[in-house]
DNA sequence: CTTGAAATCCTGATCGC
DNA sequence: GCGATCAGGATTTCAAG
């Protein structure tokens, strides 16, 4: 039950709760409830609307892996991910460190910003051609 | 003008036609239109919920590089790409070809997901440590 | 979880700049 | 083209059962 909920959220994050309780046979308070304690859980950390780089003209998308020193990890956290073009920024295991999502509006730009990331470690770039899944919805079968 | 309602809708995608007015000092109707024509531009292009893995049982998330042999493609697009611990998969250049989120249970999940993946090419395994940034808002100071 | 009533919101038409 | 106002219908919210 809660898992349809989370479903058609994932889908559609501005159903109605009138809309929501038809489809999972439930009143609009019952599942009003459901989602805020989804909410308050933790599981559903937010809604929000989704936007297009592209369309907004920012066509170059990129991966940079970062191996940054250590005595530099305070300054890469103040001075590389606050950048409004780092769009995910993950700290992993492994060599690189850290893997940053960015976006931006030209080669040069990237190219400067790279040459930013560069003061705290090594880099490497991989430009994405296309992206074939894009914040995949959980669902059940991930625990079938 | 725009850009203040996408602010807005990338935090609160739930947020009210009116209550969106009364931010911007617009109509509803006069927003609602607004709205509905970013829609229409595929600038945005949905609206959804933002879930927690980790609050849902799902504790590991990784990224898999995949260096998918070029006569594979087409079955690890139909095998792997399908996959619902696959949460992003990217095309890239570079040597890697593929880049892959990855969210499961445990570590045995891991395992038997990554075997898979290697049948179509080799493959490197970052676990995530934390995520600092994920999907930040794109904000007009990307074009300051 | 459901019901019902009051407050709020959404939608379309119409008008004005 | 863009926004404001208004009325009718739908939705949200809160109380009570």
């Amino acid at each position: 039950m809660d898992w349809k909920i989370l479903s058609l959220l994932q889908e559609d994050g501005r159903l109605s709760f009138t809309a929501l309780g038809r489809e999972v046979s439930l009143s609009a308070p019952a599942v009003t409830e459901r989602v805020r304690r989804l909410e308050s859980l933790g599981v559903i950390t937010g809604f929000t609307a989704v936007v297009s780089p592209a369309r907004l003209g920012l066509p170059i998308e990129s991966i940079v892996r970062v191996r940054v020193r250590s005595l530099d990890t305070p300054r890469f956290r103040t001075q590389v991910l606050v950048l409004p073009q780092v769009l995910d920024a993950d700290h992993v295991t492994g060599d690189d460190c850290w893997l940053l999502r960015v976006v931006c509006r030209s080669m040069v730009e990237l190219e400067e910003l790279v040459e930013v990331m560069q003061r705290y470690g090594d880099t490497t770039t991989s430009l994405v051609f296309s992206s074939h899944v894009r914040n995949r919805p959980l669902s059940p079968e991930l625990f079938g």
